[in-house]
DNA sequence: TAACCGTGGAG
DNA sequence: TCTCCAAGGTT
């Protein structure tokens, strides 16, 4: 494992933490009165994700978890809940369970030790040197995509980054380049550079302090580094959501914890029209209303989602529950829906649950539709 | 090693 | 409308 190799005078060094004073992002909120648990929780949602669509999130997250003890007591659909619309749920999942086993392996202390931040859930290399450099000026490097994109071009590094020769070149730049001291400042310059000055398109090397000795600059190559990564087109797959409404709720399903929206709540899904409509008809559903398809994309592949709207409009219950969804008729109360994995969600009386953007935006409409402009959501 | 895992901004 | 990819990690 690499530390930091660098002295602070080196040039790479110096010009980087010159030009951090004058430059560098000071005031994001997880930069003011420092902790570890800020920090941990800032460099887990910014994994994949922009600064600018953090921010909110990051802040309405502290808001409601002050600490990692209050994380870790609360339930993993609250934290779904803060985390919706914000992608890649897993990391979610991962820092509930990495804040209980702070809480219940270290004295509910964030660990100081590089080797025991790696263990923790959702934190590999790079964002444990991030958290333990930006809080405590531990001489770890970080190998993020800024970083990345900048080392790419300063030393014109041949190849692409997923490949584990190329990555692992990269990790021993970084680590040669970063100093022992001042680890802080030179980490978050090296992110601040790749995010204002080197950027993917059109970076501003006249604004650069790593202008004179770039190789890519130097034969104005910035274009070919880093190398892209190869694309293949990504796959298409079909889904059939049924919006079933009842007395002003709709029918929502867990789903399971693993996988595409794991621990999210959705319509129920079905591969064809036909099986969805089959279901309706045992449920003596006649009636039902195509909205418009849409696109969704994942990361690795295009769904095509056919919202299919129908209602139970039978109150009186005679008690026989021949449907799955009759059985159903409690609302899940707040803080314990997980005891059920199925239940009629009240969109004017919401309860906290991790929801998907497009579950989430289809909810909406329904309000539009059925409440009128005065729904809640 | 490669696939999996979300969403939104930029161009 | 489509492609690319962002403060990556896990399986």
């Amino acid at each position: 494992m690499f530390k930091a190799h660098s002295s602070v005078d080196a040039p790479f060094a110096r010009a980087v933490l010159a030009w951090y004073v004058k430059f560098g992002r000071k005031h994001l909120p997880w930069q003011q009165n420092k902790t570890l648990y800020g920090v941990w929780l800032s460099e887990v949602m910014l994994q994949q994700t922009q600064v600018a669509t953090v921010i909110p999130y990051f802040e309405r997250f502290v808001q409601s978890f002050p600490s990692v003890v209050a994380l870790a007591d609360a339930p993993l659909d609250e934290v779904l809940h803060l985390w919706t619309g914000l992608g890649y749920y897993a990391r979610a999942r991962n820092l509930h369970k990495a804040a209980q086993t702070i809480r219940d392996r270290h004295a509910g202390q964030f660990p100081r030790e590089f080797e025991h931040v790696l263990a923790l859930s959702g934190i590999g290399r790079s964002t444990a040197g991030a958290i333990l450099s930006s809080c405590l000026n531990a001489p770890y490097p970080i190998l993020d995509g800024n970083v990345k994109r900048v080392l790419s071009r300063y030393f014109m590094v041949e190849g692409w980054a997923g490949e584990k020769k190329v990555e692992d070149q990269l990790w021993q730049l970084s680590a040669t380049v970063t100093p022992t001291t001042q680890v802080a400042d030179f980490n978050q310059a090296m992110m601040d550079i790749g995010a204002m000055v080197c950027t993917r398109t059109k970076p501003k090397c006249e604004l650069c302090p790593l202008q004179k000795d770039c190789q890519v600059n130097q034969q104005q190559q910035w274009a070919n580094y880093p190398a892209k990564k190869p694309k293949k087109t990504l796959p298409e797959r079909q889904s059939y959501f049924l919006i079933l409404e009842q007395q002003g709720k709709v029918a929502l399903e867990k789903r399971e914890n693993s996988g595409i929206w794991g621990g999210l709540y959705c319509f129920p899904q079905f591969e064809s029209k036909a099986t969805l409509l089959q279901h309706l008809a045992q449920q003596g559903v006649q009636h039902y209303q195509e909205w418009n398809v849409f696109r969704h994309t994942f990361s690795h592949f295009h769904l095509d989602i056919h919202p299919i709207f129908a209602t139970l409009d039978s109150p009186n219950l005679t008690g026989q529950d021949r449907t799955d969804w009759r059985r159903i008729a409690e609302p899940a109360v707040q803080f314990r829906v997980s005891t059920s994995d199925k239940y009629w969600y009240d969109p004017q009386n919401p309860v906290s649950i991790g929801l998907a953007t497009p579950v989430k935006n289809l909810l909406t409409q329904f309000i539009r539709i059925y409440y009128g402009e005065n729904g809640v959501l």
